[in-house]
DNA sequence: GTCTATAAGTAGATAGAC
DNA sequence: GTCTATCTACTTATAGAC
């Protein structure tokens, strides 16, 4: 632990640590801290329970998709530039995924939580939405007008659950395999879309894949 | 409820009732009991546990879409086909929801069931490629040989979470609703690879919605 | 097959000493 | 700020009577 972290701070990342590798549903406040050598009454001083952590949690989580979210409007025109965008958030919610692998009863247990998380979504399809517009000017992206909201849900959906996806399937992939795979799918969406320019676009994304693999 | 129907019915019946509609985490084995006015004593003489509930739970979940998968090889070859082949899939998902709501921490909690689930989720791929190749016959889907694989996983993806994807989303719809607008997407994954064809299937595809709503 | 009674274990929470 | 001690509430599980 590095010196200088509150005792506060040292709740909050050994919590997520707890809740990411051993899964936030077996890990009770006392186990938190336990693993910190601290007792049940000094971790209940700091925050009053388990919930209380996890909303905490979340705070961080919202406050860092915010920025990431506002921070590229606008600037997306090219496939490298969603590549690197989509990346980037997911590299955010691998270290929440606790949440995420989760989410469904995590949203049922904390209702204000499920509020907050609604609106997160809503300015994640603003901003997929205006990056698909950059791309319609740029590459000549055409979706038909009833399928564009149906590819938006998609491109949600698979940003969304991949991890849960991943925890299903027979043969886990490490963090940033998953990763790349997973921004791969996420544009492969929108590819067919692309008219002409397809199959140019497909080789521009398996040469970025491969070149991830690396 | 239905006389003739042995105890051990009646506590399943009851038990897949509480768990769609409470939520599995929130019911133990004794509310079960209570719901059917029996002792806790009783239930415990017919299953050990909520765990062996939802074992045998699964075990009817498991055989009837076996059947659905398997019955309807080499028959889908139009979209109307696929329509009541995605339609009849997902209202066996939903009679099973609670299982697909917590997915992620029930296939962590009973690695058995894991494995049986994957197995499935292996048919149904099977039976997703089956179609894909009666559909790339009958209508010149032409997808290209990179992608296939990835269409088929936001497929399978899409047919595994849209139950999560509802309960996230604000607004959730009503059962039938909600089974048509998924059976939509899951088709409209494939519309763009089409060629030709695509705008006209499309509005087949917006026909056959609009019919479902009314 | 079904009931009552009860044991055993655990999470959540708080009071009061240091 | 931190610790020890303790209490409540609840789930799981079983023994033994009817």
């Amino acid at each position: 632990m590095a010196k200088g972290q509150s005792t506060r701070e040292r709740i909050l990342s050994e919590s997520l640590r707890l809740f990411n590798e051993e899964g936030e549903p077996e890990q009770s406040a006392v186990d938190v801290a336990n693993a910190l050598g601290m007792s049940p009454g000094n971790l209940y001083y700091h925050f009053k329970g388990k919930d209380a952590i996890i909303r905490a949690l979340f705070d961080g989580f919202e406050e860092e998709m915010r920025v990431i979210l506002r921070g590229s409007r606008g600037r997306i025109t090219s496939i490298e530039d969603n590549w690197v965008y989509i990346y980037i958030i997911l590299e955010e919610i691998y270290d929440f995924r606790f949440f995420y692998r989760g989410l469904s009863a995590l949203l049922d247990r904390y209702p204000d939580l499920a509020v907050r998380f609604r609106a997160l979504l809503a300015e994640m399809r603003d901003a997929i939405d205006d990056s698909l517009d950059g791309l319609e000017q740029a590459e000549a992206l055409d979706i038909h007008k009833r399928l564009r909201p149906v590819v938006v849900d998609q491109i949600i959906s698979t940003l969304t659950f991949w991890l849960s996806r991943d925890a299903v399937s027979a043969n886990s992939l490490e963090s940033s395999s998953l990763i790349d795979k997973t921004v791969f799918e996420a544009i492969a969406l929108v590819v067919p879309y692309m008219g002409d320019a397809s199959v140019e676009t497909l080789n521009t994304l398996i040469d970025r894949y491969e070149a991830a693999k690396t």
